[in-house]
DNA sequence: GTCTATACAGGGATAGAC
DNA sequence: GTCTATCCCTGTATAGAC
């Protein structure tokens, strides 16, 4: 009982970024107004901008902060200095870092076309780092002669977009459980680069 | 000169069409408004409900008539029986036809959920068909004994989306050839689900 | 800190003149 | 077939009461 009625903002905040992410990925930015969000946070359309400046910037933030996660999960992995490892160990990783969070993914990749010029270039900048990763694993691959790779970019983008693919479909509870769909996709990206899949 | 000045419909009909396309692809279906179309063909907003009943029919007409040529055009490939033949045809058709089409392909793939569930329920069989097709591919290939698949539907999404990643970054005039590009994809594909690459 | 009320721009769509 | 004018709604954002 600390604390006045009506003073909510150390939950207000989270509240709105939460609410927000599901609509944005739901309906697409664009199509979701304020006032829905304040609707489902349970507050009125103005109080919003005690949280945030704008419209743009929750968005903005909010995708800024899911690449900074991923590329914080990414630094935390180990580097085995087999490049098949490596590899499978991506892979295991982006999916199943896609899988939990398919809302934040969903905007990252559908609504950069919404960001303004400025909050664009920071979070190319992100997703461009993560690209770098699982190139610098194909290109150590290639010298090594394990891989077989007619262009390293390419196949960097081929595989991220055939891993991220997995958020489309997958649904927790389906016919096929979340272990079993990382190892798949492990066993293709492997094999898509001409290497066996690790036994 | 037998026609009357101000009568365009032969031409303003397919021009919308096509501005649409262009701008929904580039700011989103939500974010553009008639009046920004109607100023690109260069009419008045009011002019554009003599070609569409709404906004919305705009969006579904346009996303049918993308899948309805995606499968025909699909439909007038042969039927190579070799199953490893028939998905490097596949992949070097969908990553081809894709990159021809990168604006049409960017809104069936992003505008879903702005579709009214009528629409939706359509542009979905379709797409469904095209997946079936592949599918139908790598199951005989699995039966036949050539390719390895611990799930061919998994396979089937996963291939799909790494071959139409190709949209996110393929450019004409860049670093690589369509031709260079289809065959890289191809040869991707083919070892992705364990078969070589076809000599 | 949150509310109501509201400003003001812009949305989709229609009516009726020409 | 195209125009202007307009209806009515919804958009973001702010002001000021509580």
């Amino acid at each position: 009982m600390a604390r006045k009625t009506g003073s909510h903002s150390e939950i207000t905040g989270p509240r709105i970024r939460a609410v927000a992410e599901r609509l944005f990925a739901r309906h697409g930015y664009a199509a979701v107004s304020m006032r829905q969000i304040a609707a489902e946070v349970g507050v009125q359309a103005g109080a919003l901008y005690l949280y945030t400046p704008d419209k743009q910037s929750l968005l903005a933030d909010m995708m800024r902060e899911h690449l900074e996660g991923l590329l914080a999960a990414l630094a935390d992995l180990p580097a085995p200095p087999d490049p098949a490892e490596a590899l499978a160990q991506f892979a295991r990783f982006h999916v199943d870092y896609h899988i939990l969070r398919p809302d934040a993914v969903f905007i990252a990749y559908m609504e950069l076309r919404n960001l303004e010029p400025a909050h664009f270039a920071q979070v190319e900048a992100l997703r461009r780092r993560y690209e770098d990763a699982l190139e610098a694993i194909l290109q150590r691959g290639r010298d090594m002669g394990v891989f077989s790779l007619p262009d390293t970019k390419l196949a960097t983008l081929a595989l991220i977009a055939m891993l991220t693919g997995v958020t489309n479909w997958y649904r927790e509870g389906g016919r096929l459980g979340r272990a079993e769909v990382l190892g798949i996709y492990a066993d293709m990206a492997l094999k898509a680069v001409g290497a066996g899949p690790k036994r």
